[in-house]
DNA sequence: ACAGTTTCTGACATCGATGTCAAATCACAC
DNA sequence: GTGTGATTTGACATCGATGTCAGAAACTGT
């Protein structure tokens, strides 16, 4: 026999096929002598039970859907990977789904996965976790989901995220208790709100200090490297450049630091950079990145946590914890006292 | 109601439930008329067949699964991206599952992604598809597998890869052609065998050229960046340093190249470095690195096709097909021409 | 026009689990 | 020993699709 159903193990235990259905999962109303059979039964025959036929009938999936804009990128490798493992130890699988909001058709690529696949929660990572009309989409199939770090608390929805406004304001106070008064700000693109908060938490940091901010001095860009390497010529290149640089990512500090090299300005002595995110990246860089640890591993797990957990599943319309997990200031050596001049 | 099921079409249409699933899975021996009025049924009810259900009656689960080392890594990101983007034309998903040969309980985990999810493939990435145990449990299992660049091809699997040793040779060639002489070759891990056949490529060329090998300067390192900083300050704080180095991977090629800054060794003016892999990073550095574009997200995308491609499938014993990708020399600005001395 | 193919079509069983519900068993008090 | 209520257990229907197979319809060629 070449796949061992359930039949065949409450055969062998002499029970019915429900019964073996109880003790695996775990239901009550087993005596435990057969509960014990039973199990006995199912490590002898290493018996596993076909998702599918448990799914169709219970109308359970234990699919988890990971929606992601880009996921090739680090973040979405570091969020990945934490669902991924929170699944595991959980007995649930994911499934991973891009969503390319710029490209036409995906709301019928995401209409299909749910419907297809009968996910029992969604995970919708930044940025696309904000946009409305794919959170809409769920909504109407009243499929649980967990943002993470969303620009802001839906009703419909959970939530996981991080302070990003206090991380933004301690990386700044941090600037500003080495001496520095010239600090540049380089922003995220608009449509990932989380970055906005960065923002208000450098402005509320600057005010609180008393220091002018410099509007010139606050550029936008969308999160590459390409872009912190043109702002940052930008910023660098022209005469009162800042004595440092906070960047909304790690990958625009990243390239903020390549142009400062390439101009022979001196990080940190002459010129302090610091990021947001912790990437990987930003350990393989010289000198290393100062940034902000973002839990992004953490969040994702806790996305997990909310959607398989019954106490979430239960409450109806979807689960709808808000978490919130701490970050943390990570200094390395590419922020330094501000220079004397 | 809320799910359309195949009944509802079969009724709207006014055939059976067969002839529905007949048109939606395309099969022959359907007249065109009614063919046609089914279609146009099913796209007003927006119907989607549940995955399940189709599932548990054909024992195709329409899931392939990317078993991968460590799912962080940028290469992962990529085979991954690949694979997901082939499997979305083909309407299939992609389960990814890590595996974690160090950890204990691998083998339990794979087994049960296997048993339960009835995966119609898998997918298995460097370096685990070169791990015996875990190939066999695949074959035991009868389960269709493409390896991706596996170190040598197995006869139960299919696999896609490229010429390692041939682009090794190819950069080995370039490197003798800008003049270089003391060329050091950092090494990946053992276990991962393509990497092996670079340094056969290496040593190929060098041969070739009739240029001498030094041994103390091939090197074996585990493919992090951290692998690079340390092997390359042992390369370059010495005497008798080498002109050019050439690592096995991007990442370790990125900290031989931040350690040479560190030294305050010119790159590429005074030192040429080059990578292999052509990661993201490769480009997120100053100069950039000249590398070996790997093509991750073909052959992961190729791999799909082997497995869904019912001319293959129906290879008994799984797929055997076996697929050599091109790569590319890409030359940035990390190499020049040998310094004069 | 008719037997012999070939091409369509649908009735029904089936995949392997869980939900429902009623029957069987047990515990305890009187 | 009997009645009451709580606990255990299993028979059977069900989830939503596809596989099988037999019958109906449409073509052959003579």
């Amino acid at each position: 026999m070449s796949v061992i159903t359930i039949k065949d193990v409450a055969a062998r235990a002499g029970v019915s096929a429900k019964t073996v259905s109880r003790v695996i999962n775990g239901e009550a109303h087993v005596r435990p002598e057969l509960r014990e059979r039973v199990e006995r039964v199912v490590a002898e025959l290493d018996y596993r039970p076909n998702a599918f036929a448990r799914s169709l009938s219970s109308s359970r999936s234990y699919l988890l859907g990971l929606f992601i804009d880009d996921p090739v990128s680090g973040y979405a490798a570091d969020v990945q990977h934490g669902a991924l493992m929170r699944c595991r130890e959980r007995s649930y699988h994911l499934v991973v789904e891009p969503v390319d909001l710029a490209g036409a058709g995906w709301e019928g690529q995401v209409r299909s996965s749910i419907a297809a696949l009968r996910l029992d929660g969604a995970i919708i990572a930044p940025p696309i976790c904000d946009e409305a009309a794919l959170t809409a989409l769920f909504a109407e199939a009243g499929l649980p989901m967990v943002l993470v770090a969303p620009g802001s608390k839906a009703l419909s929805s959970g939530s996981v995220s991080m302070d990003d406004r206090s991380a933004a304001r301690e990386m700044t106070d941090y600037l500003l208790g080495l001496g520095h008064r010239r600090i540049a700000f380089i922003q995220g693109p608009e449509s990932h709100r989380s970055s906005v908060r960065r923002e208000d938490g450098f402005r509320d940091a600057m005010v609180q200090a008393g220091v002018a901010v410099d509007e010139n001095a606050i550029l936008r860009g969308d999160f590459t490297f390409r872009a912190g390497l043109e702002l940052g010529e930008r910023l660098l290149a022209g005469p009162d450049r800042p004595t440092a640089i906070f960047a909304a990512n790690d990958d625009m500090a990243l390239g903020a630091l390549i142009t400062a090299m390439k101009l022979g300005i001196a990080v940190p002595e002459t010129l302090s950079i610091c990021g947001f995110d912790d990437a990987a990246s930003s350990r393989a860089a010289w000198p290393q990145l100062t940034t902000i640890r973002q839990p992004k591993a953490e969040m994702a797990g806790a996305a997990v946590d909310i959607l398989v957990d019954p106490q979430f599943r239960k409450q109806a319309g979807g689960a709808q914890s808000h978490l919130l997990l701490p970050h943390e200031l990570i200094v390395r050596g590419s922020t330094a006292r501000a220079p004397a001049a």
